[in-house]
DNA sequence: TAACCTACCAAACACTTGTTAGGGAAGGAT
DNA sequence: ATCCTTCCCTAACAAGTGTTTGGTAGGTTA
């Protein structure tokens, strides 16, 4: 296993990916065509077409196709984490907490489109790789959190205590990051404004109130 | 349909699929495989392992490993419409139109999860494809139906008007198909008990009404 | 000038992929 | 006993896979 070298941080650049530099360029494509297709189903050929060199190219920047993906799923866990430890420490009550937790989640599926895209098809599968096991504990932290969150709320009187809790994570949890799968930036809706219409129906529901 | 266990080289243990003779079984264990790892990350000589038999024999019974794919899916298309359509000629009032519609999706998971989950993953993709023209089509048919129960019901004051139907669409059809990916036959609910679940969530949100 | 670094290409490597061809064992029907 | 059908195996095929190796053009530094 080589080591990851130190991922330079960045500002932004002209793609929504960060990393500068050629390195980078190559990451956010790479990871474009992972989302359209699927991880096994892209060819290391088909990525260097799509970024305009041959194939055997890519492995100057990169060890392997395997690495690739590495980086570019570990790279937005770890602005997906940043955003939701900052939520997380503010210990707002049950209910501005989950609309925070929604919110900051629309706004990594805005600026991480296509990892999101990569992480909802592959995650499963890859969480059982040693490499990919920082997956599998983000899962877990990440149903801390939300479960947490809607146990608050059940024993605070915010949420209603007559459904499965655990059910309720999951009703939340997909519906939220299917968005990915359909979103497109720079859309009719600004991620606020989905995260706004999904949270009233989320806690509201679709139905009037009678 | 209790004791569906074993994972290696079986050959009764019937899984959801039906289908008469060999034929049906190696479509079940096929659609197992695809489930669980993607259809282009499944080789012919997985599945074959999974059944108990040599990738080449796979081809006594199927012209392709394409073929199988198209008829799994195809088999579940033509079952799901069949209830549907049985829902849909019913001409219920919107609520009782969703409230049946979300209930059957649920039976159709229970019976087909294999199928279902296969249809999530690569849908997309394949409905480009001319041989699985008949996905988008279905698509099609599915998006009339369900956002045309959603329309008939803001507009008879039913569901809430100040939602954007087309997201309140995806957040419904999204939030119940995605089920399949985790949910597991035989599990601690029914999928009538799911679906009831689901539907209260939908219709009046998780929310305490103050 | 020479040395060096970056970013790429051209060509091959070993391996895996879906698929095919020919053959044969078992069993029922004739 | 013969035929036929069903089901599978052995053995290979061509195409495609991720990856490696050696080389090179152009810019930067010494």
């Amino acid at each position: 296993m080589t080591d990851n070298e130190s991922v330079p941080i960045s500002k932004k650049t002209t793609t929504d990916k960060q990393a500068p530099g050629r390195r980078g360029e190559l990451l956010a494509t790479a990871a474009e065509v992972f989302a359209a297709q699927g991880y096994t189903a892209t060819t290391v050929r088909r990525i260097a077409d799509a970024a305009g060199l041959l194939a055997g190219s890519l492995y100057y920047h990169f060890d392997s196709k395997e690495s690739m993906l590495d980086e570019i799923l570990s790279t937005f866990l770890d602005e997906l984490w940043a955003g939701y430890d900052a939520v997380l420490a503010a210990r707002l009550g049950p209910r501005e907490t989950l609309e925070a937790l929604v919110t900051e989640s629309f706004r990594e599926i805005d600026r991480h489109r296509a990892a999101v895209a990569i992480y909802q098809r592959e995650a499963k599968d890859l969480a059982g790789r040693p490499r990919f096991g920082y997956l599998a504990e983000s899962q877990r932290k990440f149903e801390r959190a939300w479960l947490g969150t809607l146990e608050r709320g059940v024993a605070d009187g915010t949420f209603r205590a007559d459904l499965d809790v655990r059910l309720a994570y999951r009703f939340v949890r997909d519906t939220v990051w299917v968005a990915a799968s359909w979103y497109r930036p720079g859309g009719a809706h600004s991620p606020e404004e989905i995260a706004r219409q999904y949270l009233s129906m989320v806690l509201d529901g679709i139905a009037v109130r009678t």
